[in-house]
DNA sequence: AGCACGCCGACT
DNA sequence: GTCGGCGTGCTC
């Protein structure tokens, strides 16, 4: 009878450690059943070891609950390492690294036998050496699209592809971490077309049972590439060569879920702790990345040029929707092929007021601005969706309405009135549109939706370019230059591109030969501010006394401020603490510290408050609203 | 979380 | 005398 260490799911922070349990016959990496403070709790076994040091005596795992090892020990060392970075608990980062186990799947894999397929050839590399060396890249992705099979995808698709084949050709495995299923597409695609059949979708939009098949086949391991969102990046892969990260500063990689670990973070853990190749690739660099750059961390290399971008007035006239020379761009591109225009809003009109006192037109149940969603609907609440057709202002009693802005619908509507004869297609969230060909038409979609058009677009108009930029929040810039710059990669080498409503730094960011300097710009106001990425922060709400206890603790490491405390209603509040990287390691674990004893000697009924929350790395304080 | 253990107030 | 309130500590 050997020790199984298990550490148990239970959110529960006390018990966020390693039990140890008798057995035989366990695996490392299993998941089982075990006697726990008189009832059942389900674990995974992290190591099987002779002896236990624990004196007292030691109970019997219950049982196995699937012989199959999810938990590979390099995952293991992984989230533990995050849920220690991020001031959590491993079972927290565990629910998300490992899907939810399905009979089917699995009977079928403990029965087939190991096939592990042959490493595909090695080809031409983009960047040669660099999975071997197990270099380390600020890849900017060359802008443009290319066809691959039947399918046209972006040409980073291509480019990471090929740097994820230098991987497999060599016997290991490649991550490739994406925001989103729009361009876990292309990546597929690209994919199959130099690896074949070696690639493993992690997708959450797949079916319970096809998530777990693919989760098994990465773990079979060989040379294989994994592609998926955010989860993908905690895959099953023991002889992992190379990790790449698209897009890292997109908002989907952070993790709504406890402890919010967000992919960049998670990949520069894994890195350390794998030594394999790291690629944090984009059309627009995060400050986080140039903060990694700056240190010397990272190398940059860039590839390829953008298209021609030219930054046109605010506006031609006072009602001029799209400036006059954006209009003659579009008017010459589109008897060649299709055109894009990317927008802020989408629906008709964004937001409504009263036409007599001008008050922002909002919701009579809960209070939330208005909009159309169509030229002739009746105006319908953003946040509860409630439709209000006769509609009264709530400040003057008016009933007429005046419409603000111009949505993605609205756009359509006006330039298929502008450009007769010329099919205008709408992207949106509630329009899905994954591609168009390569015929002449005005595609008006907002970013994020914007379809690959088969051999790019051959003008890109940026509108609204003041609206992405109203917004008040620390990241606004970084955003819209990286909703912008996926915007222009998806058109032709030769097509031209029009920006609107940009100025100064941003507008250079977008025109300049050489855009690193935005985000090295950036940074340097982060850092004049003492705002992330230049420091790390962590927000504390609960009730005040808790609060500040947990904020004293942490002070008392030094190298530490505080903001706040700020109210958040309902007798809570809530305090940033700011820390330097330095001090890392020490904060989160004074703060787990804090976390344990709050869940463990505050239980008293007069004591009974808000339970404290922690998220550390918390950048939503700064986002303003 | 649940459950046991342990220490002070009103009860058959 | 003890039944049971709840604060405290532990769970291999």
């Amino acid at each position: 009878m050997s020790v199984a260490r298990v550490v148990v799911e239970s959110r529960l922070p006390q018990l966020d450690r390693r039990f140890d349990f008798l057995a035989d016959d366990v695996a490392p990496g299993v998941r089982v059943r075990v006697p726990f403070g008189g009832r059942m709790l389900p674990g995974y076994v992290v190591e099987v070891v002779e002896d236990s040091d624990f004196a007292g005596e030691l109970h019997r795992v219950e049982r196995v609950l699937s012989a199959v090892p999810v938990l590979q020990p390099e995952v293991w060392a992984l989230v533990r390492a995050v849920a220690d970075r991020a001031a959590g608990s491993a079972a927290d980062v565990l629910r998300i690294a490992i899907p939810g186990r399905q009979a089917r799947p699995e009977t079928a894999w403990l029965k087939a036998e190991r096939v592990t397929p042959a490493p595909p050839e090695a080809g031409e590399s983009i960047l040669p050496g660099l999975v071997e060396r197990r270099e380390r890249i600020a890849l900017r992705s060359a802008p443009g699209v290319e066809r691959v099979g039947e399918t046209w995808v972006g040409r980073w698709a291509v480019e990471l592809a090929g740097l994820a084949r230098d991987a497999l050709a060599r016997g290991e495995q490649a991550i490739l971490v994406v925001p989103d299923h729009r361009e876990q597409r292309q990546l597929v695609a690209a994919l199959e077309a130099v690896v074949g059949d070696r690639v493993v979708e992690l997708d959450a939009r797949q079916s319970n049972p096809d998530r777990y098949r693919a989760f098994l086949r990465a773990i079979d391991g060989g040379p294989i590439a994994i592609v998926g969102p955010r989860s993908a990046v905690y895959a099953p892969a023991a002889n992992l060569g190379l990790l790449a990260v698209w897009e890292d500063g997109d908002p989907l990689h952070d993790e709504p879920l406890a402890p919010y670990a967000t992919t960049r973070d998670v990949a520069l853990v894994r890195q350390q702790q794998s030594g394999c190749a790291l690629v944090l690739a984009g059309h627009a660099r995060s400050t986080e990345t140039q903060r990694l750059l700056e240190l010397g961390f990272l190398d940059a290399v860039t590839r390829g040029r953008p298209p021609r971008t030219l930054p046109a007035a605010l506006v031609d006239g006072p009602s001029a929707r799209i400036p006059g020379m954006a209009f003659q761009v579009a008017k010459e591109a589109i008897a060649h092929g299709p055109v894009l225009v990317q927008v802020a809003r989408p629906g008709h009109a964004p937001a409504l007021a009263c036409a007599r006192c001008g008050e922002r037109a909002r919701c009579r149940r809960c209070s939330g601005p208005l909009r159309r969603a169509r030229a002739e609907a009746s105006p319908s609440c953003a946040w509860c969706g409630a439709v209000h057709a006769a509609w009264s202002c709530t400040s003057c009693g008016g009933r007429g309405i005046v419409e603000l802005g111009r949505g993605s619908m609205r756009t359509a509507d006006e330039l298929g009135r502008a450009f007769p004869n010329v099919p205008v297609v709408v992207a949106d969230g509630q329009h899905e549109r994954l591609e168009v060909d390569d015929r002449p038409r005005l595609v008006v979609a907002t970013r994020g939706a914007e379809p690959i058009a088969a051999g790019g677009y051959h003008a890109v108009l940026l509108l609204d370019g003041e609206r992405l930029l109203a917004r008040e929040s620390l990241r606004v810039a970084e955003d819209a230059v990286r909703a912008w710059s996926g915007a222009r990669a998806l058109a032709r080498d030769d097509a031209t591109i029009v920006l609107t409503g940009a100025v100064g730094r941003v507008a250079a960011a977008m025109t300049a030969r050489e855009p690193a300097a935005f985000a090295a710009a950036e940074l340097a106001d982060r850092r004049a501010l003492r705002f992330p990425p230049a420091v790390r922060v962590a927000s504390v709400v609960g009730g005040p006394d808790e609060v500040e206890r947990v904020v004293r603790a942490v002070g008392e490491i030094g190298a530490t401020d505080a903001l706040g405390p700020v109210d958040v209603g309902e007798g809570a509040v809530r305090s940033i603490v700011r820390f330097d990287y330095g001090a890392g390691v020490d904060v989160a674990q004074a703060l787990r510290a804090e976390i344990v004893r709050a869940a463990t000697q505050s239980r008293s009924r007069v004591a009974k408050g808000a339970p404290v929350r922690v998220h550390v790395d918390d950048h939503e304080p700064f986002e303003g609203i």
